[in-house]
DNA sequence: CTTCAGAGCTTGAACGCTCAACTATTGCTG
DNA sequence: CAGCAATAGTTGAGCGTTCAAGCTCTGAAG
């Protein structure tokens, strides 16, 4: 199976690079979401179903893409609507083309929210991530994401754009 | 109206980068999460304050210190110790030099935990994270990773490497 | 030696996610 | 068209993290 080096330990290089990886990962949420608490009082994952939503046509998804979309347990989404119902800002129709369904519809309301979000969190994610990453480095980086999504079960399916 | 995340200030390219960045990053950590719930019946983060604790002096380390080395708060380490106290994984010492403080000591059971865990992450580790690696990938990953650590609040308090 | 700001840690409630049922609908098969 | 497996979604309990207090102890200043 594997590369033939060690069988069930990692090498110094292999930790060091899996535990940066991991760790620039996970400081990384957890100041986004830090910051998008304090800035919009948003849950974490919040601002995520916000923007897929307004990405989709008519800012309406079913709940199951919404779930895939998130990369989470249609209980999630459930759990997770149901909050942002309360807030005004998502409505749920019933799917006109299957009764079991139902679709999640941005409000205009929901929409303003994301909008009144947008920029400060795009200005934390420039100081965060990308003004440290030159232009080489970020295709790289890309590149090599795509590579580990690729290989992971439910890494292709939502990917993200359509081109290459 | 069509999609209006208009304001956002992100380039095509730069949310391509961010979404690869962020859910491999996220699906892999669901992943091996997963994984050693379903091997090992540990919670997440357990793996990784065990791996800490194990490459303590004596195996043992101050509850502050905990927190810092896994990012989290002296809440969670409070409450995910006393759960490792009740699986036998871990025992709690009142500090010899500070009154106010407590060392958590990885336990025989703890340690035999570890071990018998860790053989089959790293199997996992290596099926979904480097196998999919070239050597060069792997080096330009940690590099840019550690660039983005360094730039980060809090990310170079344990970002290197503190084995070597 | 007293005082007091701050460090180290804990507590309990609130919150969000997960997991295992469970209901309702669909689509296939005979 | 009856039966049945699979799909779509919900529900509620259980679990782990967060958050705001709160307690004890330390270190330094007066």
């Amino acid at each position: 199976m594997a590369t033939a080096t060690a069988p069930t330990s990692l090498s110094h290089g292999e930790l060091r690079t899996w535990r940066a990886f991991a760790r620039s990962a996970r400081l990384l949420f957890a100041q986004l979401d830090r910051d998008l608490s304090r800035d919009a009082g948003m849950a974490p994952g919040t601002y995520e179903l916000l923007v897929i939503l307004a990405e989709a046509p008519d800012g309406a998804m079913r709940m199951n893409e919404l779930a895939e979309a998130t990369l989470s347990s249609p209980s999630r989404i459930t759990h997770a609507v149901e909050r942002l119902v309360d807030l005004g800002w998502v409505e749920r129709t019933s799917c006109p083309s299957d009764r079991r369904g139902w679709l999640a519809v941005l409000t205009d309301a929901g929409h303003a929210a994301l909008l009144a979000t947008a920029p400060r969190h795009v200005e934390h994610l420039r100081a965060h991530f990308f003004d440290g990453l030159s232009t080489e480095d970020a295709a790289h980086l890309r590149r090599i994401c795509e590579n580990i999504l690729a290989r992971l079960p439910n890494g292709g399916s939502a990917g993200g754009c359509p081109g290459a």
